[in-house]
DNA sequence: ATAATGTATGCAAACGTTTGAAAAAATTTA
DNA sequence: TAAATTTTTTCAAACGTTTGCATACATTAT
């Protein structure tokens, strides 16, 4: 063992000879407590380096400001800019945000979920797995209902399940992505689509075929095709596009790393963007403005997301009796760049 | 109030009409526990979803498996990987990470660790924030110190003070990116600097010098210029830099983003790359294989490193009286691609 | 001098759990 | 049937802090 006991209220009480209720008050600046004596432990405590033990008053008061963040990575731009906007509101309020990264792994999900409700966390952020979401699972989060700790979900969500929500309109994004290439000119539009499953590749999905339907063109499964968000995952896809006997003359990507990969496997054909492909992304992450062409984008306020988050958990929180849900949908905007301009 | 009080041990043994230890020792399997009690009491337990109040566990046991890691930014790729290592090693031994984001503020960054010490956290991994390193802030750091709390410095250090370390070789890193634009035919090597005092943009600028050093080119003050790490903050630099009367043939940017913003500048100017202008990035991040050109870069172990990291906390933890403080730097690797193949 | 006020401190309980030691209950042995 | 043994349960303290209430002491008013 190398940790000194860190020093007590009852460690200041014993140099003092008094007791600890005296020690207590006069940390806290009790009005009750003589003014030199006051001085006397506030200087001594903050001498030896005295600390409160949160977790001691975690028990008493039964509260710990403490709110767990459960997302399946933190890798892209996206995740960061929901964290930062939790942070934004939360932080200042004097909560601690607990960031747990599931890794799309639905037992790690449990875990955190069952800790943090041990650790009696007061709310949870929690934007399900791919695994937890594919096979459907739900009993992990009955817990945390049955316990009535604020739940919000934020971007993925079940559809039937009874809580607050905060996302992104995916749906409309990705219609006015598709929109933006058929009204500029393109016709054959594939779409370099997300994991099957999750909401916020269905809801892309929905949108690129709903808006083609809308403008009568028929729907080719060739030109759909699955990946999973990563660069290195539009790789072969784009590549089988662009072998296809009608390849097409656009690429809506679920997201800017696709974008990009597919971006690259098409100027390495000797093909022009946005002259003989057109490509959109989505999300808008920093670099999609710097790559070359720059690419166009369908901004996704992650940010905003987190803010509106927030605010949903802060009104569970002083919602008398039962909870409030609420279903907050933030729209999405286009940012048309290089990649999607044909020059006419 | 909307929060339902949990179910403690108490409520349990009151149904039971039983003592609270007979309930604590039948969940924990006791064997001196009759086994009917225990099955009862287990069963009724999960019936009412009994979850152990951990909290008062830790106030008991002064321990609360929790690290915390407080870094500047989870944006880039590199902080990422480095937690997913510090995960990898350390989850599986029950430790939570509690990840706390400073944006490189030094108020918030004193916050955090004054937060994790009342909490009573039982290690800190540290990458200091800007704004701490630049006015050499170091108080916060005392009451670690004082407390025995390990703490594990990550990538950004101080140069004398006594702990540990897990940092990349970034000098030399920097020096085998500029020597091999050296040896490739590139003459003019600007270097797109990151912002003073932190060590990452120092060791990588030193190692820009001194190569050039090595090879007896003398060093123009004009090709060096700074940026925020940022891919916006690489423009307005690399313009001024082709605007000069000798512009640069190659340029090294303290990291992928900027070298990415650099990349776009130049091919905007109509400019080849590599024929015209060589470039190479530093963190090999996954976008950076497939940019246009894919961009040479130096590979940044940010797994290893929070892995490295793990293992220095772990032998704090195991050390027996005073701290070992073991200062691990790990290699880095050239990753030679486009954007510095000059075709001669 | 005594009562009434004011000031400063201490006591004890509470938060939820574990655990060594003691006690009680049940069983076996003599 | 009593003693010895085994099995099962309870007691009490501990972790660190806060807080209503009681208490002690000093001061002022009557």
């Amino acid at each position: 063992m190398n940790s000194s006991r860190p020093v007590t209220i009852k460690d200041i009480a014993r140099r003092f000879r008094c007791s600890p209720s005296t020690v207590s008050r006069a940390l806290n600046d009790h009005p009750a407590i003589n003014e030199d004596t006051r001085k006397n432990i506030q200087e001594y405590a903050k001498e030896v380096g005295y600390q409160r033990n949160e977790v001691s008053l975690s028990l008493l008061n039964k509260k710990t400001a403490t709110l767990g963040v459960v997302v399946p990575t933190i890798g892209n731009y996206y995740e960061t800019a929901v964290i930062e906007g939790l942070h934004t509101i939360l932080q200042p309020l004097g909560y601690t945000l607990n960031i747990c990264v599931t890794n799309e792994n639905y037992l790690l999900e449990k875990e955190y979920l069952s800790k943090l409700l041990s650790n009696r966390t007061e709310g949870i952020f929690l934007s399900v797995s791919q695994e937890t979401y594919d096979a459907g699972y739900y009993e992990h989060l009955e817990s945390v209902i049955q316990r009535k700790t604020p739940l919000i979900f934020i971007d993925r969500e079940y559809e039937d399940f009874e809580t607050s929500r905060a996302t992104v309109d995916d749906y409309h994004g990705a219609f006015a992505a598709v929109e933006h290439l058929l009204t500029i000119g393109y016709k054959n539009i594939a779409h370099l689509k997300g994991p099957n499953g999750l909401t916020v590749s269905e809801q892309r999905f929905k949108g690129y075929r709903d808006c083609l339907k809308k403008y009568e063109i028929p729907i080719r499964e060739e030109l759909i095709i699955n990946t999973n968000f990563k660069v290195e995952s539009a790789i072969v896809p784009t590549k089988r596009l662009l072998d296809l006997d009608f390849p097409p003359d656009a690429i809506f990507g679920v997201n800017d790393q696709v974008a990009i990969g597919a971006m690259r496997v098409i100027l390495d054909r000797g093909l022009k963007i946005p002259g003989d492909v057109g490509i959109v992304g989505f999300d808008n992450s920093p670099i999609s403005a710097y790559t070359y062409p720059s690419l166009t984008t369908v901004h996704r306020p992650g940010r905003k997301i987190g803010m509106e988050a927030s605010r949903l958990f802060l009104n569970q929180l002083n919602g008398s009796g039962d909870f409030v849900h609420e279903n907050i949908v933030l729209p999405t905007e286009l940012i048309i760049r290089e990649s999607s301009l044909r020059i006419s």
